[in-house]
DNA sequence: CGAGTCGTTGAACGGAATCAATCGTCGTGG
DNA sequence: CCACGACGATTGATTCCGTTCAACGACTCG
């Protein structure tokens, strides 16, 4: 993601953080002042809607960045929080726009990201245009794996895959497992491999 | 969006393009060299599944450019169809990457739009995981609705909306009325308002 | 004036959410 | 070090609500 380009750019070393368990890391509305790279477990990034409920919206992983978008607003737009013990980087949002200024292809190649991830998010957008769960899960899987070798490896749990693709974790299981009946996917563990590529 | 940024460049003019209803600007896989921005009517952003069914990403109006996210793919990732007459302007790629390698603020101006893309599109997949579909149709024109007078002046189809949110249009017609009929919102025509902030 | 599409409502069906219960595993603290 | 608690993974039964099919009026555009 955006971290390597981070770390060419000859500017202060970030921040480290150690975020406990449950803590969080900014909120929704909190002054957008850094950018953050995840080093160690994963960050949850989520909305809550009015009644209560939790929105996943992504999980950043070891190496990845989270929350480029906020290089250009003035609040975060969602919280961040650790369901694990994590250690994150924190780069400064004026440092980074200081970097663009002086450096244009900098400023592109941090452009080229944002629109690969538009394009990724309109994705994620088209996959929940499919009704039958079960359709969107393979689609889902289709997307994930590697062209060539038919095969996903899943970075995180299951459960938040589900709710990545909007389905409740019951029926992700449920139609794993029937998609693995009728000899689709075989899997095990977390590795998927993708035996039909029409469903 | 894009627009008024391509026209402060000082590059050579678009080239403007008359498309028929039904017609096709570009479909996926086509080689990547023209962004694009609506001039008259509106242009349909679509996709296709496996098995033939249409998925709407995005319905650009008039006065909105589109494809921006092709600027750095050799690509275009979904299909462009005009489903009324429409005329739209023609950037070209080339013109545009040189014009950000000139002007480094022009660059920067450009990722600062790719990032609020981005959030608009998480803002987007927020909604569709709220499962009830009156829930999700009450969040969506709330967010549509400018903040102080609470109304949304609908520009497109409710066909198009619905499909927008990822609901049968028949669902959608169906619990506006009930959203008026129970004194949440009120309408006449293509202008909502919003009666209550909570459901 | 006719075709096509949007907007609207009704009825029935189906599939995903929900509730519920169990097992395994991992981390933690006493 | 082990017991306990928390959470992920899994499967079953039931409920509910959104989709789908169907039908009709209104409107627009050719």
């Amino acid at each position: 993601m955006l971290i390597d380009l981070l770390d060419r750019l000859a500017l202060r070393p970030p921040e480290i953080r150690d975020v406990q368990a449950h803590e969080s890391l900014f909120r929704r509305g909190d002054p957008a002042r850094h950018i953050f790279a995840v080093e160690q477990g994963h960050i949850k990034l989520t909305r809550y809607l009015n009644d209560g409920r939790a929105v996943l919206l992504h999980v950043a992983g070891a190496g990845q960045s989270f929350a480029e978008a906020a290089l250009f607003s003035e609040v975060y737009h969602c919280h961040a929080v650790a369901d694990v013990k994590a250690r994150v980087a924190a780069y400064r949002k004026d440092d980074l726009l200081e970097a663009f200024r002086r450096d244009p292809a900098i400023a592109l190649e941090y452009a080229a990201r944002m629109s690969r991830q538009v394009q990724h998010l309109r994705t994620q957008l088209e996959l929940r245009n499919i009704q039958s769960a079960r359709e969107r899960i393979f689609q889902y899987l289709l997307q994930e794996a590697s062209p060539d070798s038919l095969q996903v490896d899943v970075p995180i749990a299951f459960k938040d895959i589900s709710a990545a693709l909007g389905l409740a974790h019951e029926t992700f299981y449920r139609e794993l497992a029937a998609l693995e009946r009728d000899g689709v996917i075989s899997r095990e563990d977390k590795k998927i491999r993708i035996l039909k590529t029409g469903i």
